[in-house]
DNA sequence: CATCACCGGTGATAATAGTCACGAAATGAT
DNA sequence: ATCATTTCGTGACTATTATCACCGGTGATG
């Protein structure tokens, strides 16, 4: 625990001292196994997070339980889902697992309001944090409206390929299927053609990126 | 313009007195004639804007000028993508454009980020309105990800009703096919459908919406 | 009234994606 | 070593959507 907080600089390097200072002293660790839900829709929000350590995927799911992956939480950022919802006290609108094992810090909704008047500096990564995830939310929506299932699945092979900072995605076909809405066999055909075509060597239970085309 | 000002209060009641006095001094109004673009993908954003009469439709659009409708902005609320920029001086990723005529008010930066330390009703609006656009824009991943065109068009009539309060859409099928990134043909023949199972009336340049489901 | 721009209907066909059925290979557990 | 489970490949079929070609109707304009 103690260790944690000492990361905390470099994790948040635009946080002023006595921000980090408070951080540390009311902020609480929570820690999930990779696999763990941690946030649930329809589910209130009582703490806004930030993310120390692991890697967590935020998607949106449906009443039959499709699944549409949208972006990933690294280590130094936050949820946006959390940060919005708490000023109103909303429930949350997506789901939010952790894919590798993930610690975060929590934080009550009425201190996440008090600094935004009292630091600047919380102030300003609260709004970029916002920025971003409007920003890959129409990322998102850009792909499914504009772009086939081909392409989609490039994206969505480079986005992993970026988060998880690796040109070894350990998911098999069945999850990428469900991540992207589609199905196995679909994802299969298309991996094919990226095999093909020299982008990807195939294995089982995880895709090998070799090159992947720039845009 | 002096009227305008003097709407302020009915606008946005959630405004501190203080507020809506430093709003109508230092706000200028810009109108725009129905077609206008307001703001377009790429350009920089160098003001907040709040509507005060008129409509907007905000969409996205790609390189091969491909649409694709999000939502619409309606007088007393702010286009969140103005202000999400303004804070980082970024670029639209979006394009806007009036519906009908239009007038807003536009803020300089400057004073978007001063007023949020000064005004706590000004926080809470802002943070509002993240909060609601961030929303609309899951709904609309849930719709194209998860929704066939069918349920895509019903829920495009539905949020045309509510936002122009009328059940006369009077939008051509090809705007519509545009605004759903589909093409005519197709949305002919799911008017039919619409129209056979009761829902609407198809006439000449419009849509009379007579009964639509709830959900 | 002739012409032109726009609007919409429709049949035929093609492209894309989803579903079903089956099987083979790899992996893990007992 | 055997058996169950997971993973993936593939052919056949279906559903949805897009595209092409062509038509008729409407309304504004000169």
């Amino acid at each position: 625990m103690e260790n944690n907080m000492q990361q905390l600089p470099a994790l948040f390097p635009g946080f002023q001292p006595d921000l980090i200072e408070e951080l540390s002293d009311t902020g609480e660790i929570r820690s999930f196994k990779a696999g763990d839900i941690i946030m649930r829709t329809g589910q209130n929000i009582r703490f806004t997070m930030l993310v120390v350590s692991g890697l967590i995927k935020v998607y949106r799911e449906d009443e039959e339980g499709d699944e549409y992956f949208i972006y990933h939480l690294h280590p130094g950022e936050a949820c946006a889902v959390s940060m919005i919802c708490a000023t109103r006290q909303e429930t949350s609108q997506v789901m939010a697992k952790a894919v590798a094992d993930t610690e975060v810090i929590t934080i009550p909704l009425s201190l996440m309001d008090e600094w935004m008047a009292k630091y600047k500096t919380w102030y300003y990564f609260v709004l970029e944090t916002y920025r971003g995830r409007f920003e890959e939310l129409l990322y998102t929506i850009d792909h499914i409206a504009f772009r086939n299932m081909d392409e989609r699945l490039l994206f969505y092979l480079r986005k992993h390929q970026k988060s998880l900072k690796t040109n070894r995605i350990d998911i098999s076909f069945t999850e990428i299927a469900q991540e992207l809405n589609s199905s196995r066999e679909v994802i299969s055909r298309l991996m094919k053609k990226l095999s093909d075509r020299g982008l990807v060597k195939l294995h089982r239970s995880y895709v090998e990126i070799v090159a992947l085309p720039l845009q």
